[in-house]
DNA sequence: GTGGATGAG
DNA sequence: GGCTCATCCAC
């Protein structure tokens, strides 16, 4: 049954639907934020590989041990505590995909035909990095704002596109004359335009909804329906292009979105209007389920607030202010932090790139095969081939973007304790090189180190596990030569720029802020038509953070370059799916919106260009 | 620069 | 529950 529109005086703002629009759009009042997962990722990808269908129960195995289990084996009852032994047991016709392995002594993964052993073999979970980046592109075509939280979990801030709909399917919204800032938004009309309606599971609100049906009160519940329909078709689109199935949460903030994905799997999603937070939370939840809070934060929550084991969500909603928690938590962050997770207010930025850190690359060991610095450099090609391959992909991933480390570090873990050793090398760009200088230090190293054991009492061998790591990442651009780079000192670098900042002036970098501006024009379209063009000029000048787009020529910030190409991608798809389509069929990735919908979305990224309309 | 703690999955 | 991967921070 479709939602009934119950009007009530708005409690948002015209600041806080502007804010939707712009790129702080996570921070406004009316966000909304989707969470999608791959259900049960490596055996989907598996169950591709191996040409299987749904149907077929499938475990992804690493040794004998289980890894994932699709849904489909899971009403076997097996899940990921069974050995592949057991598992078999359980279920007769149940097929197994081991993951892609290295070979001792070989620098490139494959599938193999026979059951691996880890004596000679190392796991790669490379062909699932490969699938996520087909996962991301997508998402990246249909949202401005994604954040990766792990290989199969993305968050993506609806934010932009909710904004555009709603000006395109409200006129009030679109029409109204003289609105400040500070004004109230116009109550809801009290019929929703033809089509609309939520997709996937609601959670109840017990105080407002009705019995036999939901109500929409305020625009954040319209917010909330406009990012269920999207959410759903971006998932029906993966599914279609790739076939995956996912799960997927809604709702005002990451932690609360996130929560909700896990709540219908698999292939389905779940919506939290900001009215359903509190009984959402507090019938499905501890606090000990928010992201972030592990074993050791909740045991100190736990000891100094006296949280009950029922309802501790409610419990600590109800019972302390944010002053009383800082009192009593003696840590003000986390005291802020855990005020508005229970209330479901903790509003956290999206991501969209996530600078690698640190790169690592790890073996354990059974029993005496690793015995002496021959047997542990043997498997040094693997380590090496690995994190090769792995920065290779980063740099297919963000062409204008190649981060490269400065630290080399071999880690040991023998049976009387783990140590570690590492060294610098050059910036190379080139990966070849970079692997070369790798392989070296690292076989340098574990010499060296090796022979400090000479004399001692102590033996580093048989080894225990091992890991190659890569640290103090560093950006470099395509633009620059190696040379400069291996050269320049990181300070004559630092110097540079900030001399280029200081002739271009400080406010090359800084936008207007929305708060200190008041609209000038009759209406929402308008203003934002002026507001595009002053962004437009504070942000031309060239500097050492931006480049010049070969496509459009325009001046776009480097950290934004990739989108912004992904931008034009996205408008070459859509220009051939329109052209391809014709003269009766419509683009097929969206039914419910009008096909220039998705043009708008990706226009508001850069708003630097262009205005909404006209 | 090194090692431990913490946390996610 | 073991294993893998990554980040942060104290020393």
């Amino acid at each position: 049954m479709a939602p009934r529109c119950v009007p009530q005086c708005s409690k948002f703002k015209w600041r806080d639907l502007v804010e939707l629009s712009g790129d702080r759009s996570e921070f406004s009042p009316l966000s909304v934020v989707a969470h999608i997962d791959v259900n049960a990722f490596f055996a989907q990808v598996e169950q591709l590989r191996l040409g299987l269908s749904k149907e077929d129960p499938l475990v992804c195995v690493q040794w004998s041990s289980i890894i994932a289990v699709s849904y489909s084996a899971r009403k076997y009852g097996i899940n990921r505590m069974d050995t592949l032994e057991s598992a078999l047991s359980k279920c007769e016709g149940l097929k197994v995909g081991h993951t892609a392995v290295f070979r001792k002594g070989h620098s490139d993964w494959s599938y193999i035909d026979y059951l691996p052993s880890p004596k000679d073999h190392k796991v790669s979970l490379d062909p699932y990095r490969r699938e996520s980046r087909k996962i991301m592109r997508i998402f990246k075509l249909r949202c401005s704002k994604v954040e990766k939280a792990s290989v199969d979990e993305s968050f993506l801030d609806l934010g932009n596109v909710v904004f555009q709909k709603l000006l395109e399917l409200f006129p009030i919204l679109n029409n109204s004359l003289d609105m400040s800032f500070d004004d109230y938004l116009p109550e809801i009309p009290e019929e929703l335009p033809q089509g609309l309606d939520f997709k996937g599971e609601i959670i109840r609100c017990p105080e407002t909804d009705y019995q036999d049906g939901l109500v929409l009160q305020d625009w954040d519940d319209i917010v909330m329906l406009l990012a269920s329909m999207e959410a759903h078709d971006i998932r029906k689109q993966i599914e279609k292009a790739l076939d995956y199935t996912t799960s997927c949460g809604i709702g005002r903030v990451k932690t609360i979105a996130k929560l909700a994905s896990g709540l219908h799997k698999p292939d389905n999603q779940t919506i939290i209007r900001n009215c359903a937070i509190d009984n959402f939370l507090t019938t499905h939840f501890k606090f000990t389920d928010f992201w972030g809070i592990g074993p050791k934060t909740s045991e100190i929550i736990k000891q100094r607030l006296l949280v009950p084991e029922e309802d501790s969500i409610g419990y600590i909603k109800e019972n302390f202010t944010q002053e009383e928690l800082e009192l009593k938590l003696k840590d003000p962050q986390l005291a802020t932090r855990l005020y508005q997770l229970v209330r479901g207010l903790y509003q956290e930025a999206i991501n969209t790139r996530i600078d690698i850190k640190s790169m690592g690359s790890n073996k354990n060991f059974r029993g005496k095969s690793v015995n002496s610095v021959k047997d542990l450099t043997d498997w040094m090609p693997v380590f090496v081939g690995d994190l090769i391959q792995r920065l290779n992909e980063l740099d297919e991933e963000q062409p204008n973007c190649i981060r490269r480390p400065k630290t080399v570090a071999v880690h040991f873990w023998s049976w009387n304790g783990s140590y570690s050793k590492q060294c610098t090398i050059p910036k190379f760009m080139d990966l070849s090189k970079l692997k070369e200088a790798m392989s070296h230090e690292a076989n340098q190293l574990i010499k060296t180190f090796a022979s400090t054991f000479d004399n001692s009492p102590v033996s580093l061998f048989p080894l225990r596990s091992f890991s190659l790591n890569l640290s103090s990442f560093e950006t470099i651009s395509s633009k620059e030569s190696i040379d400069k780079f291996v050269s320049s000192s990181k300070r004559n670098r630092e110097e540079h720029i900030d001399s280029l900042f200081k002739t271009l002036g400080e406010n090359t970098k800084i936008k207007p802020k929305i708060e200190t501006e008041e609209p000038k024009s009759p209406n929402i379209t308008t203003y934002l038509k002026t507001r595009s063009q002053v962004q437009t000029v504070t942000v031309a000048a060239p500097s050492e953070d931006s480049e010049t787009c070969p496509q459009c020529g325009s001046n776009i910030p480097r950290e934004e370059l990739v989108t912004h190409k992904d931008w034009h991608y996205a408008m070459e798809l859509q220009k051939q799916m329109e052209t391809e389509s014709q003269p009766n069929a419509q683009p097929h990735t969206n039914v419910h919106y009008p096909p220039t919908s998705r043009k708008k979305a990706k226009l508001d990224k850069n708003q630097t260009r262009l205005p909404f309309f006209k």
